[in-house]
DNA sequence: CCGCTTCTAAACAGCG
DNA sequence: ACGCTGTTTAGAAGCG
């Protein structure tokens, strides 16, 4: 396949939000005949704010519905930098940017983010323990009540549990933790949270061994059999209501997941895609300043053929909605984007989920979008 | 309107 | 006795 590299250039910090980075978030866009690769260069330091956003497991498939944008544009100063239709090479970042700019803290300051959870062990990322604070609705002065289900918390619960079962304490705590809401909401959510568990076929109970006598009652468990199911519900809650990609970007959800789920909330829909390839994180180490050759190789092999697929099949993709696959390889991460479509690096609309990340979707816009 | 799902409330029993 | 856990029933609300 043939196939241009191209680096984009540093941002004026005028036009980049320095609280969110130092630096442009993408230090070098890789275009091919069909595919668009964006990568951004992590340095060591930088990864374990943003363990859960991009998964080496889980190739990511956000779906962007362009229409929308106008408002976000027109608030934007014009295109500076780049002819989206004629990139120019140009220098990258210095190594010290590359810390700042690939700290994707913001993506985890949003005020209905799902706490960060830990990694499975295989990463190469910081463990956070269960100790750990969490980011959670706090940053919200009044938290709305989550669009989730009782059995869809119930499961993210016990799916994030370090042994995938829980007491109904347990349940509790997390659903507290995860969605402040509930802790001033009125008790009868607890009740709530037991009649489905005991209602639900979703859900079974294991007895404690007698040795452990602490704590009482049973723990509970999702049956595997509907667990299908319950990410499928996850999924079109997540589609109509959630701007969070921190579950289902979680490997340990997506673990065993036999398809892939997605997630929109107004403007975005993000699919997490499992995939029959190997782990990318089973690859061989990727220099920290790769190839730009070996990078599109790598893609190629790797998601270009999935891209295709999802092209063809994807039902959004006549619907307003454009398509890139995001993930994590060692420390880089990547944007791959249907570069036949309408490729508005606009997409970046993803970053409009709120007043930070829409100045950071500004620092793309006028990174991609081109003088025209 | 109907059926389904979900939420909420309540009552009750069992257990530690 | 008390609090927690688990089960069950009932009604309301929302949605397709």
């Amino acid at each position: 396949m043939e196939s241009d590299t191209h680096t984009l250039p540093p941002l004026p910090t005028s036009l980049y939000p320095t609280t969110l980075y130092q630096s442009p978030p993408f230090s070098s866009l890789l275009q091919t005949s069909s595919t668009v690769h964006v990568s951004l260069p992590l340095s060591p330091l930088s990864i374990p704010p943003c363990p859960t956003w991009l998964s080496p497991t889980a190739p990511v498939s956000i779906h962007l519905k362009t229409e929308s944008l106008s408002p976000l544009l027109d608030s934007l100063s014009p295109p500076q930098f780049l002819d989206r239709h004629n990139l120019h090479c140009l220098n990258s970042p210095t190594t010290s940017d590359q810390d700042d700019l690939t700290c994707l803290n913001w993506l985890h300051q949003r005020g209905n983010l799902l706490p960060l959870q830990p990694l499975p062990k295989t990463t190469p990322l910081p463990q956070l323990e269960p100790q750990d604070p969490i980011p959670t609705q706090h940053h919200l002065s009044s938290p709305s009540k989550p669009p989730y289900s009782f059995s869809s918390l119930i499961f993210m619960a016990i799916e994030y549990s370090p042994d995938k079962r829980l007491p109904v304490k347990g349940i509790y705590d997390w659903i507290l933790n995860s969605f402040p809401y509930y802790r001033a909401a009125p008790g009868g959510w607890r009740n709530s949270v037991r009649h489905n568990l005991s209602l639900s076929k979703s859900f079974c109970r294991i007895h404690r061994d007698k040795n452990q006598s602490v704590g009482k009652g049973s723990l509970w468990c999702v049956c595997p059999e509907y667990r299908s199911a319950l990410l499928e519900v996850l999924r079109k809650t997540q589609y109509y209501h959630s701007t969070n990609s921190n579950l289902l970007n979680n490997p340990a959800l997506l673990e065993g997941a036999d398809y892939g789920v997605s997630m929109v909330c107004d403007t975005v829909a993000i699919s997490a895609l499992t995939s029959d390839n190997p782990p990318l994180s089973s690859n061989p180490p990727c220099p920290l300043t790769p190839d730009h050759e070996e990078l599109v190789n790598m893609e190629a092999v790797e998601y270009e053929e999935e891209v295709g697929e999802e092209m063809e099949k994807d039902p959004l993709s006549d619907s307003g909605y454009i398509e890139f696959h995001y993930y994590q390889y060692h420390q880089y991460q990547y944007l791959v984007l249907p570069g036949d479509t309408e490729l508005d690096l606009e997409t970046v609309e993803i970053l409009q989920l709120d007043a930070e990340a829409q100045e950071a979707a500004g620092s793309l816009l006028d990174l991609a979008g081109g003088g025209h």
